[in-house]
DNA sequence: TCAGGCACTTACAAAATAGTCAGTACTGGA
DNA sequence: TCCAGTACTGACTATTTTGTAAGTGCCTGA
């Protein structure tokens, strides 16, 4: 056991950002705690299970840590641990780089759409 | 159509390193042009078929460069573009953030697969 | 009263992803 | 001659991931 390191810094990342929606709920959550129902809305096309499968799996990776209110119509908020917020720095380039380079990718999946109906 | 808009510059670099090997690919190439054989070797634990099928995605989508050497038993390398190349400058900081955290993470991924046997 | 929202859970189906194995056409070395 | 390596391709299977749809218990506003 304990083998179990990396030769890439890369690959540590995918462990726990691995999941369609991962970097997405990350990312969403630097402006401030929300609500589950706050991020379905932010994070449009995510299912509910699948959100709130990915969050339950970034907070059991100490990526996010779940505030319940316990009041009695369910309030529950997420936000970063410094763990998550260190991480979700390293997101901005990226983000940054996609809003750039925005209309060349939104052509590339275009590109790709109709190579798959010819 | 055309609405193949994003609300995230997030979610535009998600359409093109969606997969589960294409980020270490493309870090990988960071170094310089490498022969379908060699990132094999680096990127340990990929198959050929999906190293394969992740070039030509990638290649497809303009981020590296197929060059044919047409040699006879066959020569092939791939690069980076320049839009390839701007792509992974915005993984760096990722990479680096994995490599500092690398205990951490391994010992998530060992909390993981006991929690999982159980 | 009744719809709708909250934060989930469960069962199930579909799709994406991954892996194995064989085969191609050719060369170079033992 | 036979084996290994090069860069692939294709068939077939397995696993993982994602999605759909329904249900739970409770509350609020119309």
């Amino acid at each position: 056991m304990s083998e179990a390191r990396f030769n890439c810094g890369l690959e540590a990342v995918l462990t726990i950002l691995g999941g369609k929606w991962k970097p997405l709920i990350v990312y969403h959550l630097t402006g401030g705690p929300k609500r589950t129902g706050q991020l379905r809305r932010l994070v449009t096309k995510v299912s509910e299970k699948m959100l709130i499968q990915h969050l339950k799996e970034l907070t059991d990776d100490g990526v996010i840590r779940r505030i319940d209110f316990r009041e009695v119509p369910p309030h529950v908020e997420y936000e970063l641990t410094d763990f998550g917020r260190s991480l979700a720095l390293t997101l901005a380039p990226m983000c940054e780089w996609g809003t750039h380079h925005d209309g060349q990718i939104a052509a590339l999946v275009c590109k790709r759409a109709s190579a798959g109906q010819a």
